[in-house]
RNA sequence: GGCCCGUUCGUCUAACGGUUAGGACGCAGGAUUUUCAUUCCUGUAACACGGGUUCGAUUCCCGUACGGGCUACCA
């Protein structure tokens, strides 16, 4: 970009916002909307495309808005759109319109909107900025199989069955058959035409580059570009905030608001970069995810088939505060070195200057990272509230101050949550595994006499509380000319089973005295 | 191929002409912790390349290379 089109940026910019002062108190606030597709679960990207149109909504108390495009009847998957709201909700960007959010601009399923698409259309046909145009797909891919880079636009569009080069009473007849007919958005050459983009500054397209976009298909139903602009326009959006797929259309969006005359109140645009694969080239796939053992969906999703399905961060044990502020970072920054941010922090900090202009690669040791970080700052009640289903499932415990005990234990060692009832398993049943190279190491049997007269002084212990086990279990190592390290690893073994884990009679507590003393036991006789 | 976008430590990124190029993850080392983890400290490592513009370029411009996106009656 040149100074002398930065120069023009700013003023262009200052020319919009003396338009914006010119208009109805409408144009002020901002409406926002997140645009996906129903055509399987909700991709990680998405999530995030949704998240920066929601923090840019609520930073400027504007208006967050849900809109479906199932325009493509053959893509169209069941249960999708369930998803896709059950992964806002997860996540906690809730819409405050759109489908199963209600609002005064619906439908907000496009495919309920099929008569609207229709109507502007054909407006568009009647002003001269769209065409009919007969050509089968059949015969398009012919054309494509004949012609290394054949195009649908001003050069070729004269030797196609189209409006603009079939006769007029050939053109009606057509019309009249009931032939397949689509409609074509008429592009006209030799203009350079301007995106603003919130993210990248002025971008130029040429008119003449661009191709004659299908704008109603033969089915009936719209294209996305057709069906974005007329939503868009009628939906009263004032920024448009999606991936940047879609930059090189935009040429096409801004022709469409033009020929409609609805440039004055056409939406900014800011395109997202996208988000890359962990390692290679590429931008994210759902492949990905099984490649390198990591969700890429917010939500499990089940397929028809194993290679169809995916698990979700949710599954996976993330909390979705976690979830948010990973990919709140990723492609964009605070301006600060702030790291953890509440979804309300975020909102307040979000600008879409600071967006960042390169994808992002997908770095899942830093989600790892922010989830560990959560769910130890987590209040041990909302822990609780988190493991109670996952130990359920296992059919252990379940009483609110016992899974308390745990998520206090564990927080501080755990990285998702089934982390609380896998690796701290032995806070909940008996220990199955035992490290033996570890009971190799530490016991002895003249230890035997000894560690027998400890569990009696462990049963002896009233109240049976941290300090005070630790007092009398001091006080016996004393008395009998023992060292810690002989000592400690083997309780720790007999409780866990393992090394690893939370301090020795903190666990000796939450198991409670007539368990420790049984499993100190059963490790005398296990050995 | 054409069009468009991008390029700072391995990764996410800060810097908006003058800095010892900052932070975070990861990794390495150390301290604390009679385990593990946490916590704390320290270290590691980057301006893609070549031309300009300028007193001075990571920063502005051009080019090259590399990466990415789009190129459907898909979104």
């Amino acid at each position: 970009m040149s100074v002398l089109y930065a120069k023009n940026t700013a003023n262009h910019y200052r020319v919009a916002r003396k338009k914006a002062r010119q208009q109805p108190a409408k144009r002020m606030s901002v409406r926002v909307r997140f645009a996906p597709s129903p055509t399987g679960a909700l991709h990680i990207g998405g999530v995030r495309t949704a998240l920066y149109n929601y923090l840019f909504a609520r930073k400027h108390g504007g208006t967050f808005i849900l809109r479906i495009e199932d325009t493509d009847q053959n893509r169209f998957v069941p249960g999708a759109e369930e998803y896709i709201i059950e992964a806002l909700k997860w996540t906690g960007l809730v819409p405050d319109e759109g489908v199963g959010f209600g609002g005064d601009f619906g439908p907000y399923r496009q495919s309920d909107r099929k008569a609207i698409y229709q109507k502007y259309a054909h407006e568009l046909v009647a002003r001269g900025h769209a065409y009919f145009a007969f050509d089968t797909p059949e015969e398009l891919e012919a054309k494509r199989q004949a012609e290394e880079n054949f195009t649908y636009n001003l050069h070729t569009r004269a030797g196609l069955k189209n409006s603009l080069a079939l006769p007029a009473d050939v053109v009606q007849q057509q019309l009249d058959s009931g032939a397949p007919v689509v409609i074509r958005l008429k592009v006209e050459p030799g203009q350079d035409i301007h995106v603003r983009d919130l993210v990248r500054g002025d971008v130029v397209f040429q008119s003449s580059e661009l191709d004659d976009k299908v704008l109603l298909k033969a089915d009936g139903m719209p294209t996305y570009h057709l069906a974005n602009i007329v939503d868009d326009h009628l939906m009263g959006i004032t920024h448009v905030i999606r991936g940047e797929e879609w930059l090189p259309s935009t040429a096409h969006h801004v022709l469409l608001y033009r020929g409609f005359g609805w440039e004055d109140t056409m939406p900014q645009f800011a395109h997202l970069p996208l988000i890359l694969k962990p390692e290679g080239n590429g931008k994210l796939s759902k492949r990905d995810g099984a490649k390198f053992g990591m969700p890429v969906f917010p939500l499990a999703w089940v397929g028809k088939t194993p290679e169809e399905s995916f698990p979700g961060f949710r599954e996976t044990g993330f909390l979705p505060e976690a979830t948010i502020n990973f990919l709140a970072l990723l492609g964009w920054h605070p301006g600060s070195d702030q790291e953890i941010f509440s979804l309300d922090e975020l909102a307040q900090a979000f600008s879409v200057e600071h967006i960042g202009k390169s994808g992002a690669r997908f770095d899942f040791e830093k989600a790892r990272w922010f989830n560990q970080r959560y769910i130890q700052h987590t209040a041990n009640t909302v822990l609780a509230g988190h493991i109670r289903p996952l130990a359920e499932a296992k059919g252990y415990r379940t009483d609110e101050a016992f899974l308390e005990q745990v998520a206090a234990l564990m927080k501080e060692r755990v990285t998702f949550l089934p982390d609380f009832v896998e690796q701290g398993y032995y806070l909940f049943e008996p220990v199955h595994t035992y490290d033996n190279d570890m009971i190799r190491k530490k016991w002895n049997p003249a230890l035997r006499p000894a560690f027998e007269a400890l569990i009696q002084e462990i049963r002896q212990v009233a109240p049976f509380e941290a300090p005070a086990i630790e007092e009398k279990v001091q006080q016996f190592m004393q008395e009998n000319a023992l060292k810690p390290g002989d000592v400690l690893p083997l309780l720790r073994l007999a409780l866990a089973g393992t090394m690893k884990g939370p301090a020795v009679f903190d666990m000796a507590v939450v198991l409670g005295q007539a368990e420790t003393v049984q499993r100190l036991q059963r490790f005398l006789e296990y050995k």
